[in-house]
DNA sequence: ATTCCACGGGAAAGCATGGACC
DNA sequence: GGTCCATGCTTTCCCGTGGAAT
């Protein structure tokens, strides 16, 4: 029943993007320069997850790419590269200038020094997750590259310029701003058909049955098409030619669970010990948690070690800190 | 009102890693 | 082999906060 599994990947760039018209004009409005070899405006993309910025985005520069045929592009995703030295470096590696580069040979501004010297054709870069970065300052020194343009995305527009200095607020003052709103139902129900359509079998799949998936997507994209692929191989692996509702209503806490089991993953053993504490205990103080992992582990971290992996895994989404001080307890982010 | 103390998080020093160079 | 050197991760030190105990 599985025709094309590609499309049912949260990152696959579909050929047609669908109900996000006016967005994409504006990110191609302020691309468009690129055409006749000038500068683009710098684009803000925001709104919440699942609202199709990274997708548009890419969709966008995908397109550009084919009707000039010159230019170079990048895509790079923040919460990996937060370092200025790796963001830098990943942009590098999308002009193949990284070859020679080495650490010792790369005193703080020769990296930089080196994409201020690139003379090829316009290169796009996109920044995604951009809140992500540890220093803002990277984007000033971006901004001021000529021949470079950039797409930055971003959740929450007031956290990321609270985090910018006037600096570099003042110039990013005319830019494209661009806002998602989380899409509703039908929206959801209409990039999930064009999914299926592309990559089911006819009659796999029934128009309500999609709205309920949407539905308990609650506007967000990648978890829709979460649901639906998990529905779709959990049919296939059935060996049925449908998708029952059945699978539907299974497959979707294990679609959520999917997403947040993948990212336990990339923890430490020492922070899926942690985590593992926490989700056997519902809601622990910091206090007993050090105490319970200390008891667990043999060769334990510090307990401020232990606070910069809570905050990780707070920002990863995958446990809740509640109150503050005295009062804060830790529990895992629910799956319901 | 004052002191106490668990907690959070910034800053900087310490340590391990890994590539480049001799 | 040995040595630089920049990086990331951990630890040490420390201070601000705000509720609880005195």
């Amino acid at each position: 029943m599985i025709r094309d599994a590609r499309v049912l990947q949260a990152d696959f760039v579909p050929q047609e993007v669908v109900h996000r018209d006016p967005e994409a004009n504006q990110l191609s409005n302020a691309l468009e320069p690129i055409t006749r070899d000038e500068p683009a405006e710098t684009a803000f993309l925001f709104g919440p997850s699942g609202t199709g910025k990274t997708c548009l985005a890419k969709f966008i520069v995908e397109r550009l790419r084919r009707e000039v045929i010159d230019i170079e592009h990048q895509y790079v995703n923040c919460w990996q590269n937060y370092t200025r030295f790796r963001t830098i470096y990943r942009i590098l590696e999308g002009i193949g200038q990284t070859l020679d580069v080495h650490r010792q040979s790369t005193p703080k501004d020769e990296l930089l020094e080196r994409l201020r010297q690139y003379d090829g054709p316009p290169y796009v870069v996109v920044l995604d997750e951009v809140d992500q970065l540890e220093d803002m300052d990277v984007l000033y020194d971006l901004y001021t590259l000529p021949n470079i343009s950039m797409v930055l995305i971003a959740n929450r527009e007031e956290e990321l310029f609270a985090r910018i200095d006037e600096r570099l607020s003042s110039r990013l003052m005319n830019t494209t701003r661009i806002r998602f709103d989380k899409y509703g139902l039908n929206e959801l129900v209409g990039i999930l058909q064009a999914r299926v359509d592309r990559g089911l079998t006819a009659d796999a799949i029934g128009r309500s049955q999609l709205e309920r998936i949407a539905d308990a997507a609650a506007g967000d994209a990648r978890v829709a098409i979460g649901i639906l692929r998990n529905a779709a191989q959990r049919a296939e692996r059935d060996g049925t030619d449908q998708i029952t509702s059945a699978a539907i209503t299974d497959s979707i806490p294990e679609a959520r669970s999917e997403v947040q089991q993948r990212t336990v993953e990339t923890l430490t053993p020492h922070q899926q010990q942690l985590y593992e504490i926490i989700t056997n205990h519902g809601s622990i103080t910091p206090g007993d948690l050090y105490e319970m992992y200390r008891e667990q582990v043999d060769d334990p971290k510090t307990k401020r070690t232990m606070r910069n992996y809570l905050t990780k895994m707070c920002q990863y989404n995958l446990i809740v800190a509640e109150g503050q001080n005295r009062g804060r307890t830790y529990r895992p982010v629910s799956v319901s």
